[in-house]
DNA sequence: ATATATATTCGCAAAATACAACTAATCCCA
DNA sequence: TGGGATTAGTTGTATTTTGCGAATATATAT
């Protein structure tokens, strides 16, 4: 490990690999992307489409699709808006609920298992550095900045 | 930013967000998974194309077509191994080189900018962090260990 | 000789994605 | 208030990527 593009090179390739691993559910295969779609409309209040497909830099008509799987799979739900009837709120159903639980607990059992190799204090440092540079890349002038 | 689960969803996916910006150099338009293909042929030792196949966990059928690509783009070149001719013995060409170190700057001029944000004993911490994490995640019996 | 390993190729099907054109709802301002 | 512009989302179409299976060629191993 030289230098430090290489070091992000390859943590961030791991984690590629770990979210891919981790997106078999239940009775349906969930894909990277929907993976992402389900946390983000966990996480955010009421939603709408472009909100999300925002978050992600997805396209809108390509996440419009996503989301039509995912309805399908009944594990997302569309509502219209009361305010905007043009505007679709994203909610996720029970079964969304669960798979975005199940997922969540799949990763976290793998960073507690990663950071089973660690002492709590280093856990402690690693976890504030990742918040720290979550923190400047949001500052960052640049590229990526998805989440506002 | 509450849990660590969080914290590590929203970090990768921001990388994931750089390094898909970090790739149309010169005159050649370069996919993701194809600047992953040329980093790791730069990195590993004469490697083979199951190699690298392996390594970023790409069918080899599907690896077999990208660098079919890749050698019509003339970033990189196929010589057959003397030790055992059935394999091919991948590596970059001065193109690819070129391709290889423009994706680099590209990816450490944004590193910096993000590291730009913080103290330079911030910086460390988080780079050290970073290393532990690496070494840990490949400590993991579990998943995501491609690189040995 | 037979089996095994590396890589290529082909056909196929599934999935992701993008662009353009479209509908429907809302906004705005003259 | 009315009509053009704008916005949210959908759908058609085409392209691209990818994976899988099977067949092939070639080289190596037992």
């Amino acid at each position: 490990m030289e230098n430090t593009r290489e070091l992000f090179q390859i943590m961030t390739r791991r984690f590629g690999f770990l979210n891919k691993n981790c997106c078999s559910v239940g009775d349906h295969d969930i894909s990277l992307v929907q993976s992402h779609i389900l946390y983000e409309i966990d996480r955010q209040h009421h939603p709408s489409m472009q909100q999300i497909a925002d978050t992600l830099g997805i396209d809108i008509t390509t996440f419009s699709r996503q989301i039509q799987s995912l309805v399908k799979m009944n594990l997302v739900k569309k509502t219209p808006s009361s305010e905007d009837r043009r505007v679709s709120i994203l909610s996720l159903t029970p079964g969304g609920k669960d798979a975005a639980a199940a997922i969540d607990k799949k990763m976290n059992a793998y960073l507690n298992e990663v950071f089973s190799h660690m002492s709590d204090f280093e856990k402690e440092i690693v976890v504030r550095s990742i918040r720290l540079l979550n923190s400047c890349m949001a500052k960052s002038a640049g590229c990526c900045n998805p989440m506002g």
